[in-house]
DNA sequence: CGGACTCCTTGGAACGCTCCAAAATGCGCA
DNA sequence: TGCGCATTTTGGAGCGTTCCAAGGAGTCCG
């Protein structure tokens, strides 16, 4: 195929020129006079030169590019926070090397290994299973931007979240004001912002008054975990008028079991997600969620990680944007 | 943050050996004895040691990087084969670049050029608006597999490609089998997967004899497009008994406006679709299809990319794999 | 006509690693 | 003790850039 590519001194010598001047031509210096600037010109073209990144990197120390892990795929929300991410970052010129540990906390702890081993200027974690200190001793070495965890702090990590408390709050409110009053959660696992909105479900419904219907069945934000949680829930015998989910996918889940059960939603049954999943809106499905700026979140991130790579003084290590409820097909006021 | 990384220099001095053989011991060489090992490595724990890749790519020519470039993120089907091109990626011990062009082929060039720079060893186009002769004059500096495009030939590029032929009579079969006759399609535009699609509903209506009820409308496979293309349909009059839609995305915005019309399905009207996005599974959804394998797509285009980059010989540029029918809760025989 | 400037241009060192040919070391055995 | 051979180890060159201090070529002015 390719017997050796062109190098700077090879345009050099055509153009009858230094590789230096070629250097300088090449990165678009003002001091390169036009008559050289033509002659580098062509004489690239003609080669067909292509400057060596790599070359590049090693020279000024500077990779121009950024590594970004994404533990799962399963959950729409990841990709499209990495899409947001990925345009913040090309619109930089900079790269963007991606990894993923497959759920494996030591292979994720490789792959990133071998991100610093490519000299990364900055971390994006959308999202990961790493131990904590495993994540601060690599934040002595580049900055870092953790998606939706706040409690991932120390020096060197920034974290972009959605503020979890008020969401969930305008999730139960939107149920109140529906005339629900029989709300059940089917609840996400042991990660921050599950946790958050279980917390938060039980605190409302307490204010509400409504703390003797509390009901929480264990869910753990897969679209599987919906289904088995609801199917326990309705199998217990009256069902609720209202299901707040603590994710899309698994509100997804939820839906699914109403329907096995002959539930109509809303009619019989409100379901209520939390995420604002792009899937969600589709007409089929029509989920009512409370949702986060999935791909804002990415973009903030990302320009949070530039601001901290170019030294600029910032105080606070951690970004809160605002969820929105989106009233779509899946909540009404309860039947009588 | 950090001062100055230690380098292979500072290990040496720290270990009293040369870099040289520090080299050799980081790469695992047998011919470092023993005692030079455990001294080595002992120093590189103590400093803190990373190789620095950059360098590595740069002294030994390779970078260990492969490019992806994957211009859409709406239609799940792209990240589902970009999760099984990275597993096989990150098996061999290479490192995933991704890019996006953003649906502007001139940026996608741009990008496709920087990968370049960052002398990548392989390209996958998973999902590309590329011009043919773009690929193929890349095609002549690195390997390039694409997917979904067999059309797109050259020397340098190998394609992966399911049989749409095969996967478009199963579509009919099964509707003919279920006993439908009045099957409408819904088309996907001009992309080589979905006019294949196109051709063979109209060939297969016509040997089923039923040429005379074949009914085309067109979609641009997308969700909205699907819906907008069953509205147009339904509004036509007397709907069929079955649609045929070009991808699974666009079939789902079929099955919203059949919803909207009132029909219920699969009672009222039968509906299939392609490509086998996970969603799809999804128990709200149950919506039959012809599934490609898109994860070993995705596998499959990576392990051919290898064996290209090792140079070894293989006469067939295009790999066809087969499609399979899931059958799930949108087809049913015709209402009477 | 000589300096002082400004504007371009240049060669060499450096970036951190791998590769290679050659040197050093160790060992067995006559 | 010495030689040959296998095993380890080493310094230097090279990968393709950028950076830098310094060199040349004009230009302007007194």
């Amino acid at each position: 195929m390719n017997e050796r590519r062109p190098t700077i001194h090879d345009v050099a010598a055509r153009a009858g020129v230094s590789k230096s001047l070629v250097s300088l031509a090449m990165r678009g210096s003002p001091k390169v006079s036009d008559a050289s600037r033509a002659a580098i010109e062509k004489a690239a073209a003609e080669l067909g030169y292509r400057p060596n990144a790599t070359a590049r990197s090693l020279a000024d120390s500077r990779s121009r590019t950024i590594g970004v892990n994404m533990a799962e795929l399963d959950n729409p929300i990841f990709p499209e926070m990495l899409g947001g991410a990925h345009t913040v970052i090309r619109s930089r010129n900079y790269n963007t090397m991606l990894v993923s540990g497959e759920r494996d906390p030591e292979l994720e702890t490789m792959e990133l290994a071998k991100l610093l081993e490519f000299q990364v200027e900055g971390l994006i974690l959308i999202s990961h299973r790493l131990p904590a200190e495993t994540v601060r001793s690599l934040a002595d070495e580049v900055p870092i931007v953790v998606l939706t965890l706040k409690d991932l702090t120390g020096p060197g990590i920034d974290s972009v979240v959605t503020d979890d408390e008020a969401g969930t709050r305008m999730a139960m409110q939107h149920l109140f004001d529906l005339g629900h009053r029989d709300i059940a959660h089917v609840s996400g696992g042991s990660l921050e912002p599950a946790v958050v909105r279980e917390r938060l479900y039980r605190s409302e419904m307490q204010a509400a008054g409504l703390g003797s219907m509390t009901r929480v069945i264990e869910g753990d934000l897969t679209n599987l975990g919906g289904l088995e949680a609801a199917r326990t829930l309705l199998r217990e015998g009256k069902p609720p008028t209202a299901i707040f989910a603590s994710n899309d996918i698994s509100a997804l889940g939820v839906m699914a079991a109403c329907q096995e059960f002959g539930l109509s939603i809303p009619a019989d049954i409100s379901i209520i997600g939390y995420d604002g999943i792009a899937l969600g809106a589709l007409r089929t499905l029509s989920l009512t969620t409370i949702a986060q700026p999935l791909g804002l979140m990415g973009q903030v991130a990302a320009q949070r990680l530039f601001d901290r790579m170019a030294g600029t003084q910032i105080d606070d290590r951690s970004i809160v944007l605002e969820p929105e409820l989106l009233t779509r097909g899946t909540t009404a006021p309860p039947g009588v």
